[in-house]
DNA sequence: CTCCTAATGTACGAACTGGTTCGTTAGTAA
DNA sequence: TTACTAACGAACCAGTTCGTACATTAGGAG
């Protein structure tokens, strides 16, 4: 979702492949997120890029593989930003609140993506499932707390049974509704669920929820 | 979403104002959960009735009004549904885990729903905003959740400081993911988080967590 | 320098879509 | 019975939307 930097030489800007299809991604994500996959106008995207709308059907093919294109583009960035956690040198506890914290931030950075995650569930994930590249890799953020989860039962501090991919969902769902549902949350209960100066509040009560969960007394069950 | 049913005289069946408008809502809701706000066709939610497009200009005004109503008498459900909520006989401990799977139950049970709520979302609650009727009522839930808590705390059950709205957001967030993300979690992690095997498992888990959460040892703090 | 192709732009059209115009009829009050 | 209005339907319209046919050119290979 970062915008395209200027091409490097700013006097021979035609006849640039990659930047025109680069371009158009960028302009197409945005114009995803703000209306939806059905409300989004590809005429529209074409107008705010530097390229005509036949550049999106020489490069993408159509609406439909773009709006794909714009997915696998978002979902890698965000992997990516799963390979780089490093939380190996942390204890347990602090290992899955680290974890807790990365993924609530990751979420409110990139509220473009979560619209985006949004809307594809509206269509069902008919892109993600016609996508080679989305489906075959799996998220690295689950090997993580696996390895986080095996430590934190080894040395019996977690008691919770729940495995990473089910974890994962667990921390996904808070961070995920804080920021999709904020609309009408904050329409209905009056609460504005990512203001600035609830942040913290916020973080901090995610990461004790998870805690709380993963190392409450079970011996009275 | 349940289907108009038949009326009272099989035989006089037309010129039934109240029956037409309740038809016109009842499949203007699946068409919206469907498909969206902007994917929704107006030609062919009137093709869906036993009426026309006239009538939904006639009685509604247009598209934009059509899914206000249609949000209108979606959440107007849930508010009843909340009201008829019977847990002032429990203890604390009880009485939040049962709420907690009364909310899991219902998001369950009204999946159009969660997709209207997604897809209000999308479009920033504006249609909320819109309406007199969804901005001024608040929920019944928040009223039990806050009784709930006051008992649980004067017990000294309860050790967390969370306020009612937070603890919704907490209970609301797994299981609108659960049922609104199914469908990208399930394609990108192979597990469908409303399996029907899975049902039991999850709905313990969501208890689990938010009761670890609320009485957790926080001497060590 | 020439040629060839990847890359690009212009203009257009067929189908669709929300909304409206105009006219008709069922039911009811007097 | 009559007259009046709420309820209804068919056809239509103007603006939009995805997609394409056709024409053009930059820039590297030879």
């Amino acid at each position: 979702m970062a915008t395209v930097e200027e091409p490097t030489r700013p006097a021979g800007r035609i006849r640039d492949a990659a930047r025109t299809k680069a371009e158009i991604l960028d302009v197409a994500t945005q114009e995803f997120a703000r209306a939806g996959y059905t409300g989004a106008r590809v005429d529209e995207i074409a107008a705010r890029t530097r390229t005509t709308k036949r550049m999106i059907y020489y490069y993408f093919g159509g609406k439909e593989q773009l709006f794909t294109a714009v997915l696998e583009h978002a979902y890698s960035a965000i992997r990516q930003a799963e390979q780089e956690v490093d939380v190996d040198h942390l204890d347990p506890v602090a290992a899955i609140r680290r974890l807790a914290e990365l993924t609530f931030d990751h979420h409110e950075a990139h509220p473009d993506f979560i619209r985006l995650v949004a809307i594809e569930n509206i269509h069902e994930a008919e892109h993600i499932a016609a996508s080679e590249q989305l489906g075959a890799l799996n998220s690295p953020a689950i090997e993580v707390i696996r390895r986080i989860l095996d430590a934190g039962r080894a040395s019996g501090l977690f008691t919770a049974e729940i495995d990473a991919v089910d974890l994962h969902a667990m921390i996904s769902s808070f961070c995920f509704f804080r920021v999709s549902n904020r609309h009408t949350f904050g329409a209905l209960f009056g609460r504005d669920l990512v203001a600035a100066e609830q942040r913290e509040h916020y973080r901090t009560m995610l990461g004790d929820m998870v805690i709380a969960y993963l190392t409450a007394d079970r011996t009275e069950d």
